[in-house]
DNA sequence: GCGTCCAGGTCTACC
DNA sequence: GGTAGACCTGGACGC
């Protein structure tokens, strides 16, 4: 009876509003737009959400939620700039269902600033911006945005399978039927957004519910593959990541079944340069890269431009490119 | 309404 | 080691 009762108190528990159980300011390096760096061009760029593709940004608040990592707490999220972008300031507010230990207010803040990237002195970014007028034009459009990667491990390589041979309607379909179907929704401020599902979770999903439920083809033996390998806990999480060298990051992430180049490159915390069959004619255009070859074979001559041009810095091109892409396409004559 | 084709990548069998 | 073909699914297109 006993147990019965605290079940049934634990289940009202988790329906009901999540509570405001911290607030904290974040001062991000200058400067430093919240708007471009959390809000995407839906279109076109390859991350076209922050944190999760259910998240709410109205009037410049951002509602969104990650989990904390080591506890996996989910926790909800409520951001607002209080600066400009010259001098940034962020208003932070946390929802959860429990208190945060010291420690964990420790990990979700550390989660935040990487996925804000708000640490980063991106003048460099800019100077080198003033050599290419494309550059200098997606700085202009989209001066402050920074380049981040999405919260966790898990969350960034389903990202990369679905992107793979689909449309961006397609890979929306794909992604959000894993997150509606597995993911954790919090309710908070009169908003219900979703985060990621769990690896642990998703590993005991049958390989035919994913397909099915999620509309995953192919794609759903490497979306349970790779949750099962992360469930495991010895494969390195992304902040583990940044500390191998790039080339070994790589290999490492090609062992997963269903991630291959550009999957690796899409994942990798290290700078990258996610070029695809879509986006190779862009770039070669924009850059003057002679189309002397098949598309496919163009994408590893249009890398190695990337990486010799822009160095650490390859990745904030990628992105700026794809992010502004409407934009540049009416300034310099793509034909989209 | 129905059939066919194709897509922002990766794996595997075959040579 | 290089490469052609298969792979889920859904939208676009032609009839």
């Amino acid at each position: 009876m006993m147990a019965s009762n605290s079940k049934e108190q634990e289940r009202t528990k988790e329906m009901k509003e999540l509570e405001i159980i911290w607030e904290t300011r974040l001062t991000p390096k200058p400067p430093f737009s919240f708007e471009h760096t959390v809000q995407k061009d839906t279109r076109f760029g390859a991350n076209w959400y922050w944190l999760t593709p259910f998240e709410s940004y109205e009037q410049g608040i951002m509602r969104s939620g990650f989990r904390v990592p080591e506890t996996q707490e989910p926790v909800g999220l409520l951001v607002q700039s209080k600066g400009s972008v010259n001098q940034p300031s962020l208003e932070i507010k946390f929802f959860s269902y429990h208190s945060l230990s010291n420690f964990e207010k420790q990990q979700a803040m550390a989660v935040l600033r990487r996925s804000l990237d708000a640490e980063r002195d991106i003048k460099e970014f800019y100077e080198l911006s003033e050599d290419y007028p494309v550059l200098k034009q997606a700085k202009q459009d989209l001066y402050g945005a920074r380049i981040a990667p999405l919260p966790d491990l898990l969350s960034t390589v389903m990202l990369s399978i679905v992107l793979q041979m689909a449309s961006e309607g397609r890979t929306e379909q794909m992604l959000k039927l894993i997150y509606n179907n597995y993911g954790k929704k919090l309710e908070f401020d009169r908003h219900e957004i979703i985060v990621s599902p769990l690896a642990e979770q998703l590993r005991k999903v049958s390989e035919e519910d994913l397909r099915t439920k999620c509309k995953l083809g192919y794609r759903a033996k490497y979306i349970k593959g790779a949750a099962s390998l992360i469930a495991e806990g010895n494969f390195p999480n992304l902040v583990n990541l940044e500390t191998i060298s790039s080339d070994d990051v790589k290999r490492l992430l090609m062992q997963i079944k269903g991630i291959g180049e550009f999957a690796s490159e899409v994942v990798t915390p290290h700078p990258s340069f996610p070029v695809d069959i879509w986006s190779v004619k862009i770039f070669c255009k924009l850059f003057g890269i002679s189309e002397s070859r098949k598309p496919r074979e163009m994408i590893s001559l249009v890398k190695e431009y990337a990486k010799k041009e822009f160095g650490v810095w390859q990745k904030y091109v990628y992105e700026y490119i794809v992010n502004d892409l409407e934009n540049l396409s009416e300034k310099f004559g793509l034909d989209l």
